[in-house]
DNA sequence: CGTTGAACCTGTTTGC
DNA sequence: TGCAAACAGGTTCAAC
């Protein structure tokens, strides 16, 4: 669910509460977390362990007790978004060199949600984070909730440098789409032969896209998702980068895609989901032009496009003959155009 | 390089 | 009706 535009919403909404807030305590959250959600479903083939221990224990990359240990009585400074990356900047005011970072990635699910009570409300509730007094409000609760548990919950030391956190991404995540420029999103596209949708999903190329996005941006840039990167003039690299920007941050004043698990740092969903003309709308009408949406794998991800409006560039039209250039491999088979 | 499929999970929808 | 398969916003890994 949670793709570039809703994270910054989490982030935004999450900030005013945070920031100056005095780190309490953190613990696992018990209650509902340990009982089956609904203990009386017929259908539930597996009425797996759900016991919070298992599940916190995959979503903490760093052990509960170290996380404890260094953040307990941490000021938090500053909220901030690094790709689809929460980070959380802590400093312990009496010991000048303890500065942390905590990540933290929703996964798929994920939410971070800003409380009052202590006591999550859901059955998937992982951690619960105590906060204490901070300049704006009476510090409250910080619950980390995960039904599928895809997420991730790291602690990063910052030793000295302060921008710690984007050295240590560096390399391993891309430039962000918002801040990339043209000249230089075109020079990353140049070498590439991969298939348009394969590279904007992948985090190492541009940080922050997901499937929502590069379909919604792809459609309005009318370009087929499996278009070779390196083959795109620079007419579609022009409209692909303008497009991309243009949908993120329509989508982030919508406060982001809400398809069913979504919502901001403060609980409330986003409506940008009734924007999308092609995600999810397989057989609808193309609201360009009235084709049947088309929905296709690439990269194993389901793909929606309009057959019509984004055309196959005419290698990938001809048949079996074709292969990429300097490549032995066939055009896969999964594409069906 | 680039691709696929599986794996990690739970829950909901679809299809026979 | 009922049950199984498919599918879901993400990422990583092995194998080709």
């Amino acid at each position: 669910m949670p793709e570039l535009p809703e994270v910054e919403n989490v982030v935004r909404s999450l900030r005013p509460h945070l920031v100056g807030c005095i780190i309490a305590s953190i613990s696992a959250a018990r209650n509902p977390a340990g009982i089956p959600a609904r203990p009386d479903t017929r259908s539930t083939t597996r009425s797996a362990t759900r016991s919070t221990g298992a599940a916190l224990t995959r979503i903490l990359r760093t052990p509960l007790r170290r996380l404890r240990n260094q953040l307990t009585g941490a000021r938090i400074e500053s909220v901030e978004r690094y790709g689809k990356n929460i980070l959380l900047a802590c400093r312990h005011p009496d010991r000048r060199e303890a500065t942390f970072s905590l990540r933290v990635h929703l996964g798929m699910t994920g939410r971070l949600i800003w409380e009052s009570a202590a006591e999550p409300r859901s059955p998937h509730t992982h951690l619960v984070i105590e906060l204490q007094d901070g300049a704006l409000n009476d510090g409250g609760f910080l619950h980390y909730t995960d039904i599928r548990q895809f997420g991730e919950i790291e602690l990063i030391h910052l030793s000295g440098e302060s921008a710690g956190d984007k050295l240590f991404f560096n390399g391993r995540l891309g430039p962000d789409p918002l801040e990339i420029t043209f000249v230089e999103f075109a020079r990353l596209l140049r070498p590439r032969r991969a298939r348009i949708k394969s590279l904007l999903l992948d985090q190492h190329f541009l940080r922050g896209l997901g499937n929502i996005y590069v379909d919604e941006s792809l459609f309005r840039a009318r370009i087929h998702p499996a278009s070779i990167a390196a083959q795109l003039g620079r007419p579609r690299a022009e409209r692909l980068y303008r497009h991309i920007r243009q949908t993120l941050e329509e989508a982030i004043a919508a406060g982001g895609s809400s398809i069913s698990d979504y919502v901001d740092g403060q609980g409330r969903p986003g409506s940008f989901q009734q924007s999308h003309q092609v995600y999810q709308r397989t057989g609808e009408p193309c609201p360009r032009c009235g084709a049947r949406i088309r929905r296709i794998l690439i990269a194993s991800r389901g793909t929606h496009f309009c057959p019509r409006c984004q055309r196959a560039p005419r290698r990938l039209r001809s048949g079996q003959s074709w292969r990429p250039a300097l490549s032995s491999s066939p055009l896969p088979k999964a594409v069906h155009l």
